[in-house]
DNA sequence: AAGGCTAACAACCGCCATATC
DNA sequence: CGATATGGCGGTTGTTAGCCT
């Protein structure tokens, strides 16, 4: 589904900011003459030229004085999320998909903090991302998006395809936001595809700030969370070869990269990295565990 | 052709932290 | 120091387009 122009097409059929026919029967709050849904055009306008004169902040009285029938937040988040000239939109790249999957399994669902290290990019729409396109592959191999079966796969196949996608590591990969001077090689210890998590240990991962690090170049895991943690886990990896064996996995993705890596064409969504025998696949490897 | 389903995204809600009075 | 205002954040809902049956 092209959903390049979804905007687009809600701005023309009435929905969203833009929507030149949208406001004679649009919800007020009661009481308080409030306005809420859709924003206009109009309001669109009003709400830029009084920023542009007056800057951000103090929404509430900004809302007032603007003359705009809306609450401080509503006016806040508009601005925030859509106006805003530094806003980009449009597909998320394969870039920033790396990125995001990244950021995620450092810090879970804090959005804006994931959001500063992609320029343009909104809190919102990493959610939005995160909830339509991960959440959906997990569901599709039946199980949590915060399972430890989940993260392992995005870690040893959809992120190492990922890279395989975008033609190499990135030159550089954000380590701070804004400002990208990680290397190539302090990203590969981010995403090591030999890497296999080791056994024993409690697992946590359901609490990104406790994710307990067990096989860490020794000379980058004092640095915190810099690098990538990987959870322990007593259910796969295990040293007996349960699971993913010690060599296995990567022989298994390479198999299963044969079968499919050129099917992709050039689309760059990431779904597409998920057919039907690599969902196969990872159901095996999740199942064998 | 019609209805159901899904994807995508804007907007809202509730809670919490911080700032201000 | 307490009360109130404000802003930030994550979760959730609502709406529409497009696809599928």
């Amino acid at each position: 589904m092209d959903t390049s122009n979804v905007h687009d097409q809600m701005k023309s059929a009435g929905y969203g900011s833009l929507a030149a026919a949208a406001a004679p029967d649009q919800p007020i709050e009661e009481g308080l003459g409030l306005r809420t849904g859709p924003w206009t055009a109009e309001e669109d306008s009003i709400l830029i030229d009084y920023v542009n004169l007056h800057g951000e902040g103090r929404w509430n009285s900004l809302a007032r004085h603007a003359g705009l029938k809306r609450t401080g937040k509503s006016c806040r988040l508009r601005w925030l999320n859509y106006l805003r000239p530094s806003v980009r939109r449009g597909n998320i790249t394969l870039q920033e998909q790396l990125i995001i999957l990244r950021l995620h399994s450092r810090w879970g669902n804090r959005w804006s903090k994931i959001a500063e290290y992609l320029p343009g990019r909104t809190d919102n729409e990493i959610k939005n991302y995160w909830r339509t396109r991960v959440q959906k592959q997990a569901k599709q191999l039946k199980c949590d998006v915060n399972s430890k079966q989940f993260q392992d796969a995005m870690r040893y196949v959809w992120i190492p395809r990922l890279i395989e996608r975008i033609g190499g590591l990135p030159e550089s990969l954000p380590d701070q936001p804004r400002t990208c001077t990680t290397t190539t090689s302090e990203f590969e210890y981010w995403v090591d595809t030999n890497f296999v998590p080791k056994t024993s240990g409690s697992t946590s991962s359901d609490s990104y700030d406790q994710v307990q690090a067990c096989s860490i170049p020794t000379d980058r895991t004092s640095s915190g969370d810099e690098f990538m943690t990987y959870p322990c886990s007593g259910q796969y990896g295990s040293e007996n070869g349960s699971g993913y064996s010690q060599n296995g996995i990567n022989s298994d993705i390479h198999d299963f990269e044969q079968i499919d890596y050129c099917s992709t064409g050039g689309d760059t969504s990431v779904e597409n990295l998920w057919n039907e025998e690599n969902i196969w696949f990872l159901q095996q490897q999740l199942s064998d565990g």
